[in-house]
DNA sequence: AATATAAATCGATTTTACTGAACAAATGAC
DNA sequence: GTCATTTGTTCAGTAAAATCGATTTATATT
């Protein structure tokens, strides 16, 4: 079973030998020899595992499976083709009219305010929505057309949705301000903790990152489910806590909680923007997923 | 302006990128080093001619071309892959139920008739339809879905027909029982001529055939737009007149007519199956069209 | 300033795509 | 039937490409 993938090239050539009847007649189109195309073809046939062509005299003759390789193929392929062009052709959307944005909680309430604020001041017309929710309920609102552009914490799972990398979260330990600037791995096991729920994407990533060092926690002696409450329960002397930077910045900078560094460990989760795969991408999407990586543009 | 093609590696490595963020986690995803991805990337945008990143810091940041990019590519790249599997799952049609042919008017006449009757002997509860017109009618046909495969004579200029090499119409010279069995190009002016309309297919590739040969006719004294009518027309001693083999070859086996073989020429003409481009190929259609070009299968 | 990280660049190497000639099968001419 | 012609395949050799490893440049982090 070759696993190998097949070319642009070999689809060209196989098109080109359907089209004329004859591999004599495909290789002068394509301008090269006939051993070229004999070859193309066997190894179009081998990596999809299918007949194509049966000998018929001196001629080939397509399968049933051939008519229905062109008939899948020519679409896709003519697509790619116009790519180009389209990509040249089409001018960039003006930053104007109603975007929906949808986006996991911790996203929505603490990065993304800054960056549609400064978009919104730059560009007075665009009109963005935002909903948040968990990163299911982001896939879904993106599956179904009803947000433009999705933001989430995990990679995705869905075959409907196209991820893309969008910037990296870090991850920071919180103390009250009376705990040490650094720590070392053992000294956390003296520690209360206050954790987020099980299930949520910080908990998963500190979680896992803290096992692949070897160390370990007690379990949490206080549970929330949302990050801010995580800053002013830390604040209010509960613990120790793993947060997003974003969500202890403000708290942090009021010195009401410390930021902790962990000596040799770096928490950090990569965010995804999605869209719908498949769709006509919505113009203004492009240029403003774009604009949001880089808040200069 | 280099007008070079990508390559679907290309694609797969920039939507890598796209996807990890950095061009080093792509690589790793991809097996292949840094290097090989930077040069994909830059070979991708020189075909492409955009911007498809820009130096941010230390890292690339995605242009909005980016984004269209990968939004318009993946929706093809995922058809290409999941073409084996398609290929391979699903079965082939059985011959059973109703096909739509539409065919230009000698295909309909003289080749079609014997092949359909032939396959439903075969396969008895095969029920094709055969609607009669010409090329543009048949092309519309197709086009609309009225028709599930359509048979033309010259190649097809529209961008929603897939046309593919079917097989080769062979015209034939037609005389009276007592002409003789060759001719010479210089004794063509000697005769009285039996044509087919202007704008007829076998027409134009006669004259086209004739005029590379350096060999002219003298105007046709007798016009008609169907070639049974040319047929009866040179039995009845109207002349000599050009149609296809399959036309003329009751009339030339009862005695009718006499063949006459054109010293050193031999006109032919490419037949093309056509079917609607892009849309999800009818199952029965792909066996039809194989078993239509080879009768014994 | 020193260190670490990321990407681009460049020469060397492996891999792939293609060529050209020899060969086999089938057709058509005589 | 025999012969030349046409067509596709095969295979060794070659030209072109993709990829690698090392080096360089730029940018963060400390």
């Amino acid at each position: 079973m070759s696993r190998r993938h097949f070319t642009l090239r070999q689809l060209d050539i196989f098109a080109a030998v359907m089209q004329t009847g004859q591999v004599r007649r495909a290789a002068a189109t394509c301008h090269i020899g006939q051993a070229a195309v004999s070859q193309a073809l066997r190894e179009l046939a081998d990596t999809l595992g299918v007949t194509l062509f049966v000998s018929r005299g001196r001629l080939l003759e397509p399968t049933s499976n051939a008519h229905r390789l062109l008939a899948l193929a020519s679409g896709p392929r003519a697509e790619l083709s116009a790519l180009a062009e389209r990509l040249r052709g089409e001018p960039d959307a003006a930053f104007v009219g109603p975007v929906h944005l949808a986006a996991s909680s911790t996203i929505a309430r603490y990065l993304l305010p800054a960056l549609l604020a400064d978009l919104v001041a730059r560009h007075p017309a665009l009109r963005p929505t935002l909903s948040s929710g968990n990163s299911v309920e982001t896939e879904a609102r993106v599956a179904a057309g009803a947000a433009d552009i999705g933001f989430i914490e995990g990679p995705t799972t869905r075959a409907d949705i196209l991820a893309c990398h969008w910037r990296t979260d870090r991850l920071t330990l919180i103390g009250p301000p009376s705990a040490p600037a650094t720590l070392a791995g053992a000294d956390l096991a003296h520690w209360p903790w206050v954790a987020r729920e099980a299930g949520s994407g910080t908990r998963t990533v500190f979680e896992h990152d803290l096992a692949l060092a070897g160390i370990t926690i007690p379990p949490a002696t206080l549970v929330v489910d949302d990050s801010g409450a995580q800053v002013r329960a830390v604040a209010a002397g509960a613990g120790l806590a793993c947060v997003s930077r974003a969500a202890a910045a403000a708290a942090a900078a009021a010195g009401d909680i410390r930021l902790v560094t962990l000596a040799g460990q770096d928490f950090a989760r990569p965010l995804w923007s999605i869209r719908r795969a498949g769709a006509d991408p919505e113009p203004l999407a492009n240029r403003l997923l774009a604009a949001l990586a880089s808040p200069s543009a």
